[in-house]
DNA sequence: AGAAAGCCTCGGCCGC
DNA sequence: TGCGGCCGAGGCTTTC
């Protein structure tokens, strides 16, 4: 599940090359889709030292000596340098790693390997990314960012779940952290941006940071007690309410009828 | 067989 | 009627 919590335990795992100078690169056809060609990522990671990582929402940022590289983890990417994940394992996509997945790499000069595994094709490689159309990061999410998240210019807004979900409003939050922070704040996803109340949007803001924050500290590797109905003909793990699901927007979402309206 | 946690593009609709 | 912005639908890709 790369979401931001995973991405930043990639990240974590990726500072183990910083120093490292890169002697050689690689990437299919699918993980250079962004780039002019396989052969140009190739190309420019070549002899590059890296000096520092970063991230900025579910996009790694890889500091060197020249450019900034970008990697993007699609729904079943996971980073690996050598033999040592980034995390134990997807909630979704296969459990085990096989040689056939790994789409994109680098080697070092002291011989290690940083490696992209990823099954259905979804992640992608990036040179000197693009931030601008990138809101704040979920993780470091202030009240003041905040404000711009339920802001609407007119109208009722999109739902408050597609809400969260668009990257350039805030950059992190998937669809299963999506449901988790509104699960705990207590509001139906379906509820139109601009007519959250006062107190839900005090309720909304408790509640990323401090899911934001638990899920961080336990690694990020899986998420609230949500998941536990979050299947056909669950129950809240709160207070026994049936969770109904549906498609908002876009993505399959999961909500408890009782507490959260 | 159908759905899946990301991202990108396209097209319809709305308001000016 | 024209245009830009917003927003939802659909596609990508492979696996379970």
């Amino acid at each position: 599940m790369p979401e931001v919590l995973e991405v930043e335990s990639y990240r974590q795992l990726a500072e183990r090359v910083v120093g490292a100078t890169i002697v050689r690169g690689w990437a299919d056809a699918y993980a250079a889709k962004k780039l002019p060609s396989p052969s140009s990522w190739a190309r420019a990671v070549k002899n590059l030292t890296v000096t520092a990582t970063s991230r900025r929402g579910k996009l790694l940022l890889i500091e060197t000596s020249g450019v900034t590289l970008g990697m993007r983890f699609g729904m079943t990417g996971v980073l690996l340098i050598d033999q040592d994940a980034g995390i134990d394992g997807l909630f979704y996509g296969p459990h085990s790693y096989k040689a056939q997945w790994v789409r994109a790499g680098l080697e070092f000069a002291d011989g290690r390997k940083l490696v992209l595994h990823d099954p259905r094709r979804l992640a992608r490689c990036e040179i000197d990314p693009d931030l601008s159309g990138l809101g704040p990061d979920a993780l470091s999410l202030t009240r003041k960012e905040f404000t711009q998240i339920v802001r609407i210019g007119r109208g009722e807004g999109p739902a408050i779940k597609a809400r969260l979900l668009d990257q350039s409003v805030v950059a992190g939050v998937g669809n299963l952290l999506g449901d988790e922070i509104l699960f705990r704040a207590g509001i139906d996803p379906r509820t139109p941006t601009a007519l959250l109340s006062s107190d839900q949007r005090n309720r909304l803001y408790s509640a990323f940071t401090r899911t934001m924050r638990t899920l961080q500290r336990r690694g990020g590797s899986h998420l609230g007690e949500h998941m536990e109905g979050r299947f056909p003909g669950g129950h809240c793990p709160l207070d026994g309410g049936a969770m109904l699901s549906s498609a908002v927007g876009g993505r399959t979402t999961y909500w408890c009828s009782t507490h959260q309206q």
